[in-house]
RNA sequence: AACUCCGUGGUGUAACGGUAGCACAACAGAUUUUGGUUCUGUUUGUCAAGGUUCGAAUCCUUGCGGGGUUGCCA
């Protein structure tokens, strides 16, 4: 008898799990915070995949909040592909959408009551000057001249900046709480800001705009939000975050707990880095395939179950970590192993001509949609006298180890017959134009003859006057080195000169031309590949998703 | 050298004072109508030094190393 080990929790969920037990709270309530300000990315999914896999985990619920309290960088296009990312891979908010914004008048209210309390005040030092009085990391800082003006003169001038009589930049409200603090986060932090914007959702009501530290905890509070999970950087606020939720009269008290974000290796995934590589022209936009923006990767054929598989295995911990992007691909293929249906395609044919075949003749061969999954049954494959198969399969002098085609070797065409080269035909420039071959009818859908023959190799083909035409789009990792951010000189020295080749002029088998868009396949011993947005009924486009493990390659390079 | 968080194979992650395990990667072999998949095996680890303890990755001390923080961004 096994023992069925016990799934072990990540810190987060043993947390979650006293809470629960002690009865500090009966359920969970989450959140995912994105700012509407730029497209979701790998990083975001593992935030993703806490908040809404707690939800589902306990049975609680995880809310999606747009965090929108900078009406100068956001928009509302940001706001509706964040949430067609989410769908994507997987989630439902259900009914719980909403917005810091819906808070402002709350937020507004909030701000007034700490004035009142004499916790908060107007200032009206320039921003350099609150930067010089703010001392650094070593010294404390000097309290500003209007830090103890009369409470009543704060309250008229806070309701002016609301009012708008005031210009940007004019004067803030600050938060009073110490300014030798060696958190810097609690020198009397910036509350409100004038910014005579328009948002995108509450239009011109307002020219005064909530800071994040003084909007997320109460926006949390106001939802009942009982984890509040964020990434590492905002541990240092986390003091200012429960300093608000102490000093206001908020309906509930939620914690924030932080953990590490997700590095990949040969990536980078910083907005302000992604946003570059796009405004300059180094990837097509923002779901360029080699992006890892999540409608990049979906573009590149990326299964959402596999985005879900490679958050799990990496894990939820304190500690920064880089993540092997082989990790991220492994949980792709292995979804992709299991699901895609089987192809035939050539991406560099060379003619194959059999010269014992009848002339004329066309028999369609039953071939295997996915050998992983019997239920996906059978297709037909038609097979003549001319074919293609792949360049790189023939070798007209092979060392010792290659298996596949070359003068006088035999090799089994899959779910074709077995093939014998006979023949290498040349052109004027000794480039191989042609082969020429015998087949054994014996080995009709590619058996093994009764003579107990064997090939050690099976190759993919593609009839020549049945094949569809395509352009292929081979993606290859967009930085030629571990960590771009890191060392000297800009992430873009680092970019891949090859990350992307495209190759027209495919041969492919014809049930290609109906892959559905968003559907991953695989061309037999290639790799999986999925049909481009740009892809039209005579204009076929497929992308690569990822390569098949390649212990050829391998072999090939160790010599 | 302020405050704070964190150090487990190549990478990531478990072990909650009691045999350092798992995944990926790498390597070797078996099977195979995909040089895929699958299966088997191998290599490699507790940052360091002290201390507490019958027993320490785990607790304590010191050192070393890494991250974060000086926006009217989030």
């Amino acid at each position: 008898m096994s023992v069925t080990p016990t799934p072990s929790k990540d810190f987060i969920r043993e947390i979650i799990d006293e809470d629960l037990a002690t009865g500090k709270h009966d359920s969970t309530v989450t959140r995912f915070p994105p700012e509407p300000n730029g497209y979701l990315h790998l990083g975001h999914a593992k935030s993703i995949c806490l908040n809404f896999g707690i939800a589902q985990e306990y049975g609680g619920r995880c809310h999606l909040r747009f965090d929108d309290t900078n009406p100068t960088k956001e928009d509302v296009e940001y706001v509706d592909s964040i949430k067609e990312d989410i769908k994507w891979l997987g989630f439902d908010w259900g009914n719980h959408l909403y917005f810091a914004s819906d808070y402002f008048d709350k937020l507004y209210e909030w701000a007034v009551h700490l004035i009142k309390e004499g916790k908060a005040y107007v200032d009206e030092q320039s921003a350099a000057e609150m930067k010089a009085n703010r001392g650094d990391l070593q010294s404390p800082g000097t309290e500003s001249p209007y830090r103890d003006r009369p409470i009543e003169e704060s309250l008229d001038l806070f309701q002016r900046m609301k009012a708008g009589e005031f210009e940007d930049g004019r004067m803030v409200l600050r938060a009073k709480v110490d300014m030798a603090h060696p958190n810097l986060n609690m020198r009397d932090p910036v509350l409100y800001r004038i910014v005579h914007a328009e948002h995108h959702r509450t239009g011109d009501k307002w020219c005064i705009y909530p800071m994040y530290d003084y909007t997320h905890g109460q926006s949390d509070a106001l939802e009942h939000v009982t984890h509040s999970l964020c990434t590492l950087e905002f541990e240092n606020h986390r003091l200012l975050y429960d300093w608000f939720l102490e000093n206001l009269p908020v309906p509930s008290r939620p914690r924030q707990i932080e953990f590490s974000r997700l590095n990949l290796n040969y990536t980078v995934m910083s907005k302000r880095k992604l946003l570059q590589l796009v405004t300059e022209g180094h990837v097509s936009g923002w779901d360029d395939p080699r992006m890892p923006t999540l409608c990049g990767i979906r573009r590149r054929g990326y299964p959402p179950e596999a985005i879900r598989d490679f958050c799990k295995t990496i894990g939820i911990t304190k500690f920064q970590s880089t993540n092997d992007f082989a990790l991220l691909e492994n949980a792709v293929r292995e979804v992709l192993n299991r699901e895609a249906p089987r192809y035939m395609a050539v991406l560099d044919p060379i003619r194959v001509v059999i010269a014992n075949y009848p002339e004329s003749q066309v028999e369609e061969m039953e071939a295997v949609n996915n050998p992983e999954k019997p239920e996906a049954g059978t297709r037909l494959v038609p097979f003549s006298r001319e074919l293609f198969i792949e360049r790189e399969d023939f070798m007209e002098d092979p060392p010792k180890k290659f298996f596949r085609l070359s003068p006088g070797a035999e090799v089994r065409l899959r779910s074709g017959y077995f093939i014998r080269c006979e023949e290498v035909i040349k052109d004027a420039n000794g480039e191989i134009v042609e082969l020429r071959c015998t087949y054994d009818p014996t080995t009709r859908g590619g058996e093994n003859p009764a003579d107990g023959r064997k090939v050690k190799a099976t190759i993919h083909w593609v009839s020549a006057a049945h094949a569809i035409e395509a352009e292929i789009r081979l993606y290859d990792r967009l930085f030629m080195t571990e960590a771009p951010d890191r060392g000297e000189g800009s992430f873009l020295d680092h970019l891949n000169p090859d990350s992307l080749k495209v190759i027209s002029g495919a041969k492919l088998e014809r049930h290609l031309a109906a892959v559905a868009p968003g559907e991953t396949v695989q061309f037999e011993r290639l790799g999986y590949f999925c049909t481009d947005k740009e892809s039209a009924a005579g204009a076929l486009v497929f992308n690569k998703t990822a390569g098949l493990r390649d212990a050829w390659a391998k072999a090939k390079d160790q010599g």
